[in-house]
Parts: structure tokens; sequence; C-alpha cells
DNA sequence: GCCTTTCTGTACCGATTGGTTCAGTATCTC
DNA sequence: GAGATACTGAACCAATCGGTACAGAAAGGC
């Protein structure tokens, strides 16, 4: 009947993830846009709609990814080991340049609190996502017995989402990765979850 | 000679800060300022050039209060009282409408992380300045014997500033006041700050 | 009064913003 | 081949962006 390939979208949208991740949601244009997800305007507008369409679809991915990559290691870990897992690979287990764009979750929730309430709502609503997860695998890891009960596992996921969001915001300063590791073995030895 | 008064400077400088702290430099569109400051374009531009050098006199202003603020607390308080005090002042001690700012320092680091990286590093060394003037109490402290030596002066400033970092994140999202009360209450817990 | 200076208000600049439209081309099925 | 669909590229839109220029009013000292 038709033309059949259309170009990948989700690779497309990958490539805007970056960018909007990069330089946060103001700040990218829509030439820039077209330019890194190398389609035209046209193609732009038929698959994706406005711009804060494309920027919802792109917090979805990344919430989607994230949490995705935290349940894997839920499984395969310790629950007391998760949240160094968690660490490195969002701190340190990045390239280069992805580790100084720390999470495009913060970077939304900061940009956009006063501008964007409801963008700044979804962003925050996959954060508690996250959160959540980390609850369940503290209150399975007290009931083994394999984790000290100083704090309840949602205070215990309270803190160590504190801890992360302050890792992001230094991980976008001008820290190297080396200078980060420290850091992040302190964060954890002060969670009580250190080696 | 000639007409004497100019209007406040300080104090229009201050009403552009806060409109930059709610809603970032990008997303800041000069007519805003303008209607914000009460002041002509004429004047906005004979007064502080352009908008980009008003923003940095912003960023100046902050540091400079912020940085006062603590070094105040510094000599009227035990240095261990220290964190507390910064972190109720700057989370809970201000207007419900501050609260869900965050912080302007912050909040400038992540968004201008890979679009102005010049303002970012002024940031980024702002904030190592008050991440400086705790590491000196915490010396001082420690000497005295009024605080554990479980980490060096400046290991704790920097764990101190990442838990700053992550109450600012929280605080700009939707979370109330009254439930970032525990919060910090565990973080001080964490710190091994509490009271 | 005069002169100087500081401010306001408005009109204007070129560039860029996000978004729309459409003619034309490429790629598929049949 | 015909017909349907998926794309490109460029032209275009109104609105807004940051920044400039200038005429004139307001407020001071002499």
């Amino acid at each position: 009947m038709a033309r059949s390939p259309e170009f990948d979208r989700t690779k497309v949208l990958e490539a805007a993830m970056k960018l909007f991740w990069a330089r946060g949601y103001t700040a990218t244009s829509l030439p820039d846009l077209l330019e890194t997800m190398d389609i035209a305007r046209s193609s732009f507008y038929a698959s994706f709609g406005t711009k804060r369409k494309l920027f919802i679809e792109c917090l979805e991915l990344f919430g989607e990814r994230t949490l995705a990559m935290i349940k894997y290691d839920a499984k395969t870990l310790p629950s007391t080991a998760l949240p160094r897992a968690f660490f490195e690979a969002t701190v340190l287990g990045v390239s280069l340049r992805k580790s100084k764009q720390g999470c495009l979750l913060v970077n939304t929730v900061l940009e956009l609190a006063d501008v964007d309430p409801e963008l700044n709502q979804l962003a925050t609503q996959k954060l508690n996502t996250i959160e959540n997860t980390f609850a369940v695998a503290f209150k399975q890891a007290q009931h083994r017995g394999e984790l000290e009960k100083t704090y309840s596992p949602e205070e215990l996921a309270s803190l160590v989402m504190t801890v992360n969001f302050g890792l992001r915001v230094q991980s976008r300063q001008q820290l190297s990765q080396q200078s980060m590791k420290p850091i992040i073995e302190n964060s954890l030895s002060m969670l009580g979850l250190a080696a």
C-alpha cells in the first residue's frame, strides 16, 4: 500500500531526550531538536505534536528506563546494595558527557517548579515511584533481618532520595567523576549502607 | 546640580533576584523583569547593562546574603548546630512562597550547566565558599572536642552540602513545609548532628 | 529663571521563538 | 505502471526575544 519505514520513533525520541537532558526544556529550541533528531519540521509536527508533548514523552521514557534499572537491580542484588548500585550507575556508570547531565527528572523539577507546575508534578510523580520502589525493597530487607531498623523503610527511602538529589546536583557542577567517588562512599556510610 | 534620587538600586536588584529565583534565568523575560523591578526599559539598560549582567549581580547578592547568614550563625551558635540552623532557615524559615523556590545557586547550576558554563561556574564557586565556611567551623569544633571525628571537617562539610542540595530539590517539589520537617530531622540524625 | 541629570514611555531593531501549511519527492503494495 | 503513504524542505505566520534610540517630563542645584 504505502511507504513502510517510519524513522525509528524510539531512537529519535531518545535523541530528543538527551538534548533536553543536557540543556533543559526552555533552552532547547525547535531547530536544535530537529537537528539532533534528524527529521524535518513537518515530520516532527506529524509525529510528536508540540515541543511540550515531546518533552512529556521524554519524561515518560526517562522514568521508565530508570525504574526498569532499579527493579532489575532489586531482583538481582541484596536490597542493602541497591543504593550503591543506583548511585554508581547514575553518577559514575555513564559516559563522561552524560555524567554532567545529572537526572532529567531532577533538572525538570528545579527548572520548571514555578514556570510549569504540570510538568513539575509529572516529574515529581516519577521520582515518587522510584522512591516507593526503594521503600518496598527496604521493607523486605528489614523483614529478612538484612537491614537495621534504625529507620522505617519509608524514612530510609526518603533519605536515599535526599542523598540522590544531592549527588545529582553535585554531578552537574564542575566536579570530576573521580572526585565524586569519595562523596558517594561517605554518603553510603552516612546512610549506614557502606560495604 | 541635578536630579538626585535614583531608585533604590539594592531594592530593585532584590526584586529581580526573587523573580530569577522563582523562574530561572531563561524563563524570565525582560518585560517580566521590568514589571517586577518597576523601572523603565531605558533605566534598566542604563543601570544594569544586560539581562545577563543583572543575573550575575543577583548571584552575587544571593551568595553574599547566604554567606553572611552562615557566618553570623557560626559566631553565635555551636558549630554542631550550624547545619540545623542552615537547613531550617533556608527550607522552613521563609514564607510559603519562597520555600518553593529552593536555592538560586542550586537552581542555576542545574539550569545552566550545559547552556552557560560561565554562570554555572560562578554559582558553583559561591557554593564552594559556603562549603568552606562549614569546613572551617567543623575544624574548630573537632579541635574543641565538640564534634566526633568520624569524618574529616572537609568530608563532613561536603556531606552537609550533599544533604543541603537534596533538601533544596525536595523543597522545590510539591512537598509542604510540614512534610519537610521529618526529612530534615532524619538528615541531621544521619549526619550525626541531631539534637 | 537656567542647566544638568535621571528618569519614563514609546517606537523600533533584527533575530529567534514555537507552530502551520503545502508542494514535491521517495518508497512502499498492488 | 497506478495509488497510497511517509517523508523533506522551504516558505510563512504571529508573537516574543533581548537590546537600542530618542523625545520629553520630572527633580534637583545654582
